[in-house]
DNA sequence: TCAGTGATTAGG
DNA sequence: CTAATCACTGAG
């Protein structure tokens, strides 16, 4: 019997490889309402609510940063599911996101905002992730991970933030999950 | 509405 | 090497 769904929804446990190997459309309404756990500095270990979320979804997304092809920054979005994302953007924003899919299939989702935390640069400003979490795996790492926090919440969609360039069709795509 | 601020990328 | 770009934020 394989493992058992049950035991993944319990409260407080860590979620696991298969959560994440899914396609990324499935993954970011998931994610929404789990737990993210970090260990910070003073070996304190702080929990906050997922409330925001966006779906960057491989090589046809015009949004994704995938769909120019692998480059070094991009690298870790063609690894398998459960992977850190981590990159500057506007010389200041550090970007967080969290890898889906299966190897070679790059996709992410970015964690737009937690509870009491709304937009995605303070996100990683409050909780101090910078370029050293980039490539951290979610299923193994000692010091970040997600888990179950209960049942799942409701959520509303809209179109993805600050994709301009994307053009219409992938400008419009409702791939934004938030509470 | 718009400046700040610097890594990343494509191109010469 | 150069120059454009950028999944943002906060001030006015």
């Amino acid at each position: 019997m394989e493992k058992s769904r049950t035991e993944d929804m319990q409260p407080y446990c860590r979620i696991s490889r298969d959560f994440y190997i899914r396609d990324v459309l499935e993954v970011a309404p998931g994610i929404i309402g789990k737990n993210l756990v970090i260990v910070l500095h003073d070996d304190s270990v702080a929990r906050y609510r997922i409330s925001d979320v966006e779906a960057y979804r491989g090589y046809e997304d015009k949004a994704c940063h995938a769909s120019k092809g692998k480059t070094p920054r991009t690298e870790v979005m063609f690894r398998e599911g459960g992977h850190l994302y981590v990159y500057l953007i506007y010389g200041m924003y550090w970007m967080l996101n969290i890898v889906t899919g299966t190897e070679d299939n790059p996709q992410a989702v970015l964690i737009r905002g937690l509870a009491n935390i709304s937009g995605p640069g303070k996100v990683t400003k409050t909780l101090s992730i910078d370029r050293s979490y980039y490539g951290e795996d979610l299923v193994t790492s000692s010091r970040i991970w997600l888990e179950n926090a209960g049942a799942a919440p409701e959520y509303k969609t809209s179109p993805r933030i600050g994709i301009d360039y994307a053009g219409e069709y992938w400008k419009s795509r409702p791939w934004r999950y938030y509470i």
